[in-house]
DNA sequence: AATGAATGAGGATTCATTCAT
DNA sequence: AATGAATGAATCCTCATTCAT
């Protein structure tokens, strides 16, 4: 191929001061590295490697390989659910709004399964990953999925016995299962997985559609 | 007391079937201690020390700490989703139907929280833990909730244009999700978490909903 | 060689019970690498590799290089000073009481000269070989060189207004200096460092020496 | 104070001989970091902190860790010594000198206590520390005692059979011990430190005095 | 059959030293 | 001349596994 994959590293000579570029390689690096067999099994000279740097770095730069995790953890989660909050178009109907999130959520934890597998990996084990995946993640996540579906309930599309909060929940809860464990962990076909988020949305968009809508 | 601590063991006189309990004090140890710190920073120390037996042990029994992993994994894949199959009545509307399959999971998953711990911890990572998880129990969970929801189509309960694949897939989503991440991982109260999983069951189950049943 | 040194160990097979022993080769294997390299630079594969077992009983038995040397001040400090108290024939002139003791330290601190050398090299720098050395060692023996002095004076063999406590300090600092720095880290020779004892001691005792027995 | 620590080094422009204040900063610096966590324990890093400049400069000015070490015993090593030979007053007798040189020897070590930490505690590891010690410090000090001993035996205040080199070493080794070991290492207070020196000086003072000047 | 003493391979981390700026 | 970023060798320690009893 004519991009080299994101493993081999160009030379980046020493006193050049590369030093953000360095930092992201070994944060790049780790993330595979840790993906593939663990945080804990993982080993700091495999990083280094991989990152083209000393292993020194890591414990200069993030303190030791748990600051390296931490700074992982913190720089993407942002990331990760950023354009689901601006970069995609309001929807005129329920369904195609809800297709559309779960659409989003395949592509999107399929772009960063390595990030995901790691912050699940550790998610139940160290309390700083919890929490940043808790709350950077999860909850934000609910609360632009809620956002988006208010829209469409203040437009007269929902009705209104509907709780949205538990409705975002099962979207969110559907798109991850869906994306993560669905198309990475289990190996399904995206075009099964795809299909299937279809027919959810079409199923739940009927389930709180309000009644005019249905009738027209 | 006697009994100083819920794990302590006692002696265990070394006689006929003490080899079975013997086994199963190590992967009950096992379990608690994987899910405590993961499987990788987890000592067999510890888990011997928690069984109540010598660390030789865990080799002559399972061929190494892994081989401990993999016991622990086979044996209560099963027992997870087994009552899901028989333990559960039938219902007699959908939304019943739904809703007591959410809730089954939210108790299940609850119960064994430190198995699921260990297995999501490891499904990313492990081959043999992920094929495990994958079909030992996620399909299964699926397929049997998908018997579920076809004897409800059947009766005629469930519209003919619905993907029921999906839908159970849907629910198996929701129903992990609320159950391990919800409960478990970010410690949300039960009660909301149930509330989520009704409000949901009654959204889903709209959707899905026959007209006849609808206009009944 | 018949004797094989203290270096060369017999195998020691690992069932055999052999605690004990190979706590002790332990112990003796580091004093030695302790006092050539100091025990910042030595290494703990060094002294087990003399010691002829694995690194790993260092941190068993000792819970890590520094429980080693904290082992060995231990159980050294006490062996040091004991025939001070016992082993020394009672003389029947100051002068030859005095000889007598700084000559015994003579020997001492060349016997024990590799164990002398990590306590001095670790005095100023680590507070529980500071104490340890303190107490166990420099107190008690001046209190023991006190007690023989005092039967002396009461024997009528000394002035009465001598601090005995001053001298016994002053036998013992001439002895540490004269053993230690001398014998051992300056390489004087041993006769020369006998003959400026016995001087002292000549010169010392005649300055505590009652009248009457100046007179006769 | 405008200074705010003993330590901490004002910017100091790179200028003239900015170079030599530099050095001696970090001569400073190391005498302290070396005297707390022992040599080998301390890292270039702090010494240049505290020195108030780059660890570079330690290689460039020292050639290393180990020549800062050297560097920093060749300098002062004749410092401590030095007005042992010109800057005490002669004394009448043999007491007050004796006296005098005792508690010459505790204000002394007091003041340099830091650099005779180190030295003692590299001067059987070191080859290169313990011939600068021993000869620089030790058998200059013994001679410079044995000269102004040899004053009072000119003067006829000593005996004839008494021989001096001999008690030059007691007197060195007694305000050794008291000096370093007493005052620095346990801690004694310093006036039950001088008494015993006084005491000390007294009694050799008399076991060497001539038998005129007793009589006298 | 079970123990627990012993091993040894491997890992994160530290730090003196080097080098480009 | 001075800096500080980078290196990589070397260390202590941990722990799954083996083996003699």
């Amino acid at each position: 191929m004519a991009i080299p994959s994101r493993t081999n590293v160009p030379p980046l000579q020493r006193g050049k001061h590369a030093k953000d570029q360095r930092q992201r390689a070994l944060m790049e690096a780790a993330t595979a590295v840790f993906a593939e067999h663990g945080y804990d099994a993982a080993t700091t000279r495999e990083v280094a490697e991989k990152a083209g740097c000393s292993e020194g770095l890591i414990h200069r730069y993030f303190r030791g390989k748990h600051g390296l995790l931490l700074a992982i953890m913190e720089s993407k989660a942002a990331g990760v659910v950023e354009d689901l909050g601006s970069g995609l178009p309001d929807r005129d109907s329920v369904e195609a709004e809800i297709e559309q999130i779960l659409l989003w959520h395949l592509a999107r934890l399929w772009d960063h399964s390595d990030f995901i597998s790691v912050a699940v990996s550790r998610v139940t084990i160290d309390p700083d990953i919890g929490r940043t995946v808790g709350e950077s993640i999860s909850r934000q996540q609910v609360s632009l999925i809620l956002g988006r579906l208010q829209r469409h309930r203040e437009a007269g599309r929902i009705r209104n016995d509907v709780d949205l909060e538990a409705v975002a929940q099962a979207i969110a809860g559907i798109g991850f299962m869906l994306g993560f464990f669905g198309q990475v962990v289990f190996g399904m076909g995206r075009d099964h997985v795809q299909h299937i988020a279809i027919e959810s949305a079409a199923a739940l968009s009927r389930g709180i559609a309000a009644e005019t809508a249905v009738q027209a």
